[in-house]
DNA sequence: GAAGATTGTTGTTGACGACAACAATTGTTG
DNA sequence: CAACAATTGTTGTCGTCAACAACAATCTTC
């Protein structure tokens, strides 16, 4: 169930600060010289915020999976209740819109979330179309662990970039939120 | 050939500052209430810096993609590109922990470079059960033209965030580059 | 030289986004 | 009010991508 996540498992620990130099060994002519010694300067990437915010979203993905794993939750899904808890009652369409995801994919989802009990759609009386979204008891209260879970993992996040940085991280991107 | 790429076409252009607030119109009953009228407030998530840099990412990529899409390049071919130009020589497998990809995926991706010439692959005589990754001349000219592209796309970042924001961005996530 | 590791390759699976089509329902308009 | 358009949830298809597993060819190592 982990699936997608983009995990890229060489996950790299190092974070040493290094010197940009130019192209280093270039045309050897070997090739796997490279092989194991990690460290090949990527040089040109270093510039590019679209890059960094790839890898680093992968490992923050990365995290957040492994530390609600034992609740087995996803990223999305955790949004998807998040969102509900926060607005009892919304449409599909509304969460869907809310979060940036297609209308089609919320109804899997829905149904993972609605089959472990977490969720339920009750058909609305005014729009018959619609279904209004709602946590169960249950999904309440497993939200509220949920939240401690993703709690640990923004301390996880804090640790890896810094307290002050993953601040200014997020009203640097409020905008997005 | 823009496929993935995450796009989630409500884009969303506003980014308002509006005082946050408790759930509303909880539990009205009505759903399909909130269709039309936007904002709908998803407290909770805002301080979770996955969810940000997720919706950050999308729209990054999204304008990586719409700026290139002259040139029909997407984040991952000019990442790979990139890294090759500075590194020649390199094999499949350095470049594909270099950049956190599988080397199973890396095949595809220098196929469709090698088709459109732009890349090589050369046995190595060292090693011959690896190649030695070049970009062909034609690769190179056009790799000069890429980075203009992408420094346009740079640009539209500092424009979107504002260009301290964006070189602050940099620096925080500078481990993960 | 045989056993084990590495490299490139192929194929499968699952998550996900984009799209298209559809039934049920609502709204709109002549 | 009746035809037509729009919306909502749903299903299914396609393409991208990450994670794996398996394989042949080729080193490496003992």
């Amino acid at each position: 169930m982990v699936g997608n996540a983009q995990v890229s498992r060489a996950a790299k620990s190092r974070a040493g600060a290094r010197p940009s130099r130019g192209p280093r060994r270039s045309a050897n002519g070997s090739a796997a010289s490279n092989g194991l010694d990690d460290e090949i300067g990527l040089d040109a990437l270093a510039g590019h915020a679209g890059y960094a915010v790839r890898r680093f979203q992968i490992w923050i993905f990365q995290d957040f999976i492994r530390t609600l794993a034992a609740v087995d939750i996803r990223p999305t899904q955790y949004s998807v209740m998040t969102v509900i808890g926060a607005n009892p009652g919304l449409s599909q369409m509304a969460v869907a819109k809310r979060l940036g995801i297609e209308r089609a994919r919320l109804v899997h989802l829905l149904d993972s979330l609605e089959h472990r009990d977490l969720v339920s759609r009750i058909r609305s009386a005014t729009d018959r179309r619609s279904h209004a979204l709602h946590l169960t008891a249950r999904g309440r209260t497993a939200l509220a662990q949920f939240k401690r879970l993703a709690a640990e993992h923004e301390r996880h996040v804090a640790e890896k970039i810094g307290k002050e940085n993953r601040e200014k991280l997020l009203q640097i991107l409020s905008a997005f939120t």
